[in-house]
DNA sequence: GACAATACGGAACACTGTTCCGCTTTGGCA
DNA sequence: TGCCAAAGCGGAACAGTGTTCCGTATTGTC
């Protein structure tokens, strides 16, 4: 939906750079400063803050950038495409699908847990952020897809869950990671894809394994609802 | 319905009816108002609708309810209190310890589920949601502890994860759970906890399972940080 | 140097949660 | 019964969001 290929210093590449300077130079201070911003308030800081931290009027904010959410990819857009490219080189790398599922997915954490609050707007249901979940999904949702497939036809993975499930559980579990010591997103997504593995003893079924024997709890709330 | 005696709860327990009985009464349309909206347009409504529907002034609401957490609270109160009871009974009555996890687990995810916007707010870092986060987690922490120190002595699951972790990372999983049907948190949730699990060869050790086997990209994200 | 076209700034709007205070209702006591 | 403080009430007002709008300033072309 947004040109503004640059997310950082960016040399132009060759001319054809459409606008006025000025406008092309707000749009950079502004992508600078929302980064900045971004850093040390997190994601959700006010618009204002990051116009006035880019010395520009809330106006210029909103010609460059529609929403909030347009910004926010625009920060972050060449982060989510390097996560992307990564994919197909561990596949091609790795020892095995597995591994490189394994990497890919600690890669996505990384980048998710050191942006302040980024996880939470990013499954938050707010109207306003639907674009910056969609550019998320449609980038990576493929890529994921592509591993998840390959770690399956190795064996190495029960084959039941769909790469957008997937991703959704593990930006889920990144919310709040920061701010929280107690909180170890990395460990929990690890146990996640643990729990993804096929167990030694039943290679080849695709059935999740029951969490429990006596597993008839399912249906709905029975106790807890009122 | 509720008695939803108060939020924080040092009030003299000795007097059964305090205060006047219209403020009994409105604080009761209150909470049947914010049960009934919360159904409708999810926990996250604003408070003014929840005044509307119970035909009561804004400052009536916040008299009796200190904050939108404090209502949220009331409202769920007995549901997490039946949850929180759930856990010693189950504990007895199934055969193993980990069955009794797996379907303590099970009612705590359906009755997020089934709550619109519950456990989005619940993880929301929002400074006006932190009296029911610790609500959740005084009540839910203790029964977690107990069920996984069972578990964990009877050698079902690795012991190296805490109560706190887990509960959090449950209710992450549960965010958004509502309103796309295209994510089962509750499939999540069994991955996460099937991951918990022992594998059949290492009974015993409690070293979290190393999830690839070149996992050397751990630290921080490097391809990723610009 | 003139003058569209383009872009800018920030006031204003709509929507939150929350506070405040003048007015109303209640219920114990004559 | 009638009185009247205390308890409670409603909603205007405040503060903080994201977003829109438009009069003004800047730019680059002729």
């Amino acid at each position: 939906m947004n040109d503004s290929d640059e997310g950082s210093g960016h040399a132009a590449q060759s001319k054809a750079q459409p606008g006025r300077k000025d406008a092309r130079r707000n749009k950079e201070a502004l992508l600078d400063a929302a980064a900045s911003v971004f850093v040390t308030s997190g994601v959700e800081a006010p618009v204002r803050d990051i116009a006035a931290k880019a010395g520009v009027g809330l106006g210029t904010i909103y010609r460059h950038f529609p929403t909030r959410a347009d910004l926010i990819i625009a920060v972050y857009r060449h982060q989510v495409d390097a996560c992307a490219e990564a994919g197909p080189a561990l596949l091609a790398t790795s020892a095995t699908p597995h591994a490189a599922l394994g990497q890919w997915i600690n890669q996505f954490v990384d980048f998710l847990v050191t942006k302040h609050g980024l996880a939470a707007v990013l499954q938050s249901d707010n109207a306003g952020f639907e674009a910056l979940h969609a550019y998320f999904l449609d980038r990576l949702v493929p890529v994921c897809t592509e591993l998840l497939e390959a770690a399956a036809e190795a064996g190495e993975i029960r084959s039941d869950l769909e790469a957008y499930e997937l991703m959704r559980g593990v930006g889920n579990l990144c919310i709040g990671a920061d701010s929280d010591p107690d909180y170890d997103a990395r460990r929990l997504v690890e146990l996640l894809i643990a729990g993804l593995r096929h167990t030694e003893t039943d290679s080849g079924r695709s059935e999740p394994t029951p969490i429990d024997s006596a597993g008839q709890a399912r249906g709905r709330a029975d106790t807890l609802d009122m």
